[in-house]
DNA sequence: TAGAAAAATGAATTTTATTCAATATTTTAT
DNA sequence: ATAAAATATTGAATAAAATTCATTTTTCTA
């Protein structure tokens, strides 16, 4: 089994996907691009929709390391808030296509949204927690604010931004603008008066 | 056309929707519990993503209906978007079913995500942007909010803790906590102090 | 009530994911 | 270096469903 045809099949899937969508991605094109027979596609990946949440597993690693980078780099709680929210819709910017596959193509992969147990995702959410944990430790932010719920909702905020963005023709809406929107209402709505 | 074939036919996609998920639902089975041919649905339906985009739509009136009720019963702006967030996740607490087809089934749906242009949807986030510039007019509000961003952000955060109660099996934390934190927070953060 | 129009049927078709028997390549032991 | 064994690859065959459409049934019209 050799890594790299591995990678061959992951690069090409990524693809096909963002430019097909999930659902009308042909298993033979994949395999094609990455030139190999459909048979050994199976070989490296159980499924289809194994291969769309190996793109995704994959893909958060580097993402999280950013991430956190990102945040390790501002002093105050709120601050590092403000980066979760502002790097997120970078990426966004940044790379539209994978943008593209993990908030879009990626809901449409039924093992995904039903047999997925969310390890990588719950990672990436609990920066959000931490953050928020170390702000109500040192005084910054509201005690009463319930970490699950406040990292689920700012993730739900700012994904919601993101996507509609994504899917929008006419992008009329800027991210960086949205990012202030989003950080300003959230932090003064924790922030301890 | 017997318009109460086409009912039996959402009714019966409504149940099987749900039951197994939108990728596991065979037309065949919709069709037996509807009581007619599986060619028949083909004649009230175009195809599968076309059934299950009429159930998103004709749910959606009745419930803008009872979210529009409920806003209009409350007089401040801020008591409205209150409501929105509190109905919301009191539906989600109350039809588990009709949630998990919305919430989850539906962004498998390969046309809703593509093709689908969100009129009804767009009426559903227009409630909250309408609370918002009425409390912007009214001095209740930041005038610096832009609605676009705001409407978004609302439904985004309210989405991803409705979505998180429907997948997970232990509902650890209750929706009216939840709602009352969301709102909280929210109004906070847009208040004009 | 016969003929036309509309509606309904379900077997046949089509499209793809997935499997697996056959083939090719690589590794191991002598 | 060589043959047997193990591993990897192939792509034609299979299977599962969505969708179509020629045929049949029902409803309407004059």
């Amino acid at each position: 089994m050799d890594a790299s045809k591995r990678e061959r099949i992951l690069k090409a899937a990524v693809k096909v996907f963002a430019r097909s969508g999930f659902y009308n991605s042909k298993m033979g094109e994949i395999a094609q691009k990455a030139g190999v027979a459909v048979g050994t596609t199976y070989l490296y990946f159980e499924d289809k929709d194994d291969l769309m949440i190996s793109i995704f597993e994959e893909e958060m690693v580097p993402l999280i390391k950013k991430m956190k980078e990102a945040m390790d780099a501002r002093i105050t709680a709120a601050e590092k808030i403000h980066a979760f929210i502002s790097t997120h819709l970078s990426f966004v910017q940044n790379e539209p296509d994978m943008a593209q596959l993990l908030e879009v193509e990626m809901r449409q992969c039924s093992k995904f949204i039903h047999g997925y147990d969310g390890t990588r995702f719950k990672e990436y959410l609990d920066l959000v927690s931490d953050a928020l944990v170390e702000g109500q430790k040192n005084g910054e932010f509201r005690p009463d604010v319930h970490a699950t719920i406040f990292k689920q909702m700012v993730f739900g905020a700012v994904d919601q931004i993101a996507t509609n963005y994504t899917i929008s023709k006419t992008k009329r809406i800027k991210l960086t603008e949205s990012a202030e929107q989003i950080s300003k209402i959230i932090l003064h709505g924790i922030h301890n008066r």
